[in-house]
DNA sequence: GAGCACTGC
């Protein structure tokens, strides 16, 4: 029965028409903003209306693939996982009678290689579309090249207001709902002039805010830590002069920051409360209690330079669609605010949408992922944004001399074992070849390890420690054995907390490699039996020098900088590595990525190219 | 002598 509670919702009073629409059709659209309901109410009313179909919900990020499917469940009055359950790496909660399945994108594709007729599921929701990543933009084409085969097949694309012509037109569909959502109205603002310095503004904007407006928590967005720390700092400061009585708590929330650290953002404060954070707060966190929102207009983003071969990590503007989509966090419990700390000149200029991540990231695990799935020919896959000719080539080309593809790139045995690897295909590779070689722990120490982010978690200023901390668990100038070094022992201590403690060391970081490797050994003990072990440091770089074979790099005196083989692009050792200073001749490296200079991070010194 | 936003298998 339909409980009162799920009547209210916006989506109720599109029920039948809905249900009608997709027995006429096998493509649906429905646009709706956050809050309208469709997420957690379609697949129950598909459900109701007929209790054989099986259906999956993609969703990009594994909690709300969770929470999703724990608020269905609730809503149903069943136990979490047996008619409603999810599926997401490290934790499958769905059983023989699971009928809604809400799993990650990522996990629905690895489905694709495994059945690349999905004959799992009846009718297939991919939710949040217009976040276009990379992982549901191969899933519409997927999909789309599926309906031709079966017919029975269903497909909705869920999404927010935008682009919905554009997703219309590329899946041939014109059964389009639109969902109207109650939430509250945001005024937003603009400064009337052009400002020099974001920092700054973002003080002052707040500090006004806080005295002269009434209650409610505020939410700023910055670009990262730095500037995070800065207005922190500034904040603080400038409360202490003016001695007020009315107090304002500064609160970060950034995903470097050890999970504890980040819980306070959440906290319910005494006085005024101001949370200062990235884009995390954008899509994957909402804050309670938050009435004004302060946006600085800009945005780091991670992009792929196809000439140059490398990542930049830069700043850039908005879009209007994150500008709005900013501004609706203000709007979540009563009326908002919105401050934009740029003009209404410089807001008509922003583009309309970010560029979606399949035109902007390298390919190389996708393109295998899409050889795996019994793709021909990818180049000409019909995909809603089609990526770089010219890269995608490369991408085939790198995949041939790793041996995953043949010469007429179709994928060898080898190839197929990579791909069943939730890693990047160099490391997918040299985890099979260190196998092969009986150096498997080392091995999975070091991809495990080099696989989680933020290590270390430093206090600002704090960390000429770094150094220091990375010499106590040294190995034969190399990061991957350093790092494999730093896992190994953390696994052999006792008393874990103290060991991470002592060590600037990330606990929740190590605890997540260990599953990572706790995982990869699965996996591989379908690919291959052998496990032998031999400590043999020079095996290990050797095979790992050959899986690299496109990260080579060697010192060039006259220009104090590494020269990459491949491209001649000058470039310097990251000052987290143990080869920070010194200058080896020869190095390997994981990754080079362009932010205040371009740094290779990951190193490994090997005796020759 | 600098420090990387976010997400996923």
């Amino acid at each position: 029965m339909l409980n009162e509670f799920r009547m209210q919702l916006p989506i109720f009073q599109f029920r039948d028409k809905i249900i009608k629409s997709i027995r006429e059709n096998q493509v649906i659209i429905i646009a709706g903003e956050t809050g309208c309901g469709k997420t957690t109410q379609i697949p129950q009313y598909i459900y109701e209306n007929d209790s054989n179909l099986r259906i999956a919900v993609t969703q990009p990020r594994r909690v709300a693939a969770m929470t999703l499917a724990e608020r269905c469940s609730l809503e149903k009055q069943t136990k979490l996982g047996q008619l409603i359950g999810y599926n997401v790496r490290f934790d499958d909660c769905t059983s023989k009678d699971t009928q809604i399945t809400f799993l990650t994108d990522g996990m629905l594709i690895r489905e694709f290689i495994v059945d690349q007729q999905l004959k799992r599921y009846d009718i297939i929701i991919i939710d949040e579309a217009h976040e276009r990543t990379v992982q549901s933009d191969l899933l519409l084409g997927l999909l789309k090249n599926l309906c031709r085969k079966r017919k029975q097949l269903k497909v909705i694309l869920m999404s927010a207001t935008m682009q919905i012509e554009k997703f219309a037109n590329y899946l041939e569909t014109e059964a389009i709902h639109i969902i109207e959502a109650r939430t509250h109205t945001v005024d937003v603002y603009n400064v009337p002039i052009r400002q020099q310095d974001y920092v700054e503004s973002m003080v002052n904007t707040i500090l006004q805010l806080h005295f002269t407006q009434p209650e409610g928590d505020i939410l700023a967005f910055l670009t990262g830590q730095e500037d995070i720390e800065d207005v922190r700092e500034i904040l603080l400061e400038r409360m202490k002069i003016s001695n007020q009585e009315k107090q304002l708590e500064v609160k970060m929330l950034y995903s470097a920051l050890p999970p504890e650290v980040q819980m306070e953002a959440f906290q319910k404060c005494v006085h005024r409360k101001v949370v200062l954070a990235t884009n995390i707060a954008e899509t994957s966190i909402t804050i309670d209690g938050i009435v004004y929102v302060v946006d600085c207009g800009y945005v780091k983003i991670r992009s792929f330079q196809i000439g140059k071969a490398i990542d930049t990590l830069l700043l850039a503007p908005v879009s209007k669609a994150q500008a709005e989509q900013r501004a609706g966090r203000a709007g979540r419990q009563r009326q908002g605010q919105c401050y934009r700390l740029y003009t209404q000149q410089t807001y008509e200029r922003l583009a309309k949408y970010m560029l979606p991540e399949i035109l902007r990231v390298n390919l190389l695990s996708v393109i295998l992922q899409m050889k795996a799935i019994g793709i021909q020919n990818v180049l000409t896959f019909d995909l809603i944004d089609r990526p770089d000719m010219e890269l995608m080539l490369a991408n085939l080309n790198q995949l041939v001399k790793m041996k995953a593809l043949d010469s007429e790139f179709n994928l060898t045995q080898h190839g197929k074992n990579m791909s069943s690897l939730p890693l990047e295909p160099q490391f997918s590779h040299f985890l099979i070849k260190a196998y092969e070689c009986g150096i498997y722990d080392l091995a999975l120490n070091s991809i495990s390890i080099l696989q989680v982010e933020n290590l270390f978690y430093f206090q600002r200023g704090s960390k000429e420690n770094l150094q220091k901390i990375l010499s106590k668990f040294k190995i034969s100038n190399s990061d991957h054995l350093t790092k494999a070094n730093i896992l190994r022992k953390y696994e052999e201590t006792q008393n874990k907390k103290s060991f991470c403690k002592e060590n600037s060391l990330n606990h929740k970081t190590l605890q997540k490699a260990i599953s990572v490797k706790q995982q990869l050994k699965d996996y591989m003990k379908r690919i291959t039996q052998k496990e032998f072990e031999k400590e043999d440091y020079d095996k290990f770089k050797q095979v790992l020098s050959e899986s690299l074979m496109f990260k080579h790099a060697f010192y060039s005196p006259q220009d104090q900088a590494y020269k990459l083989k491949q491209t001649n692009q000058l470039a310097y050792i990251h000052p987290e590595s143990v080869l920070f200073n010194q200058k080896p001749k020869y190095v390997i490296y994981n990754e080079v990525i362009l932010t205040k200079k371009v740094y290779l991070r990951d190193v490994t010194e090997i005796d020759e190219l």
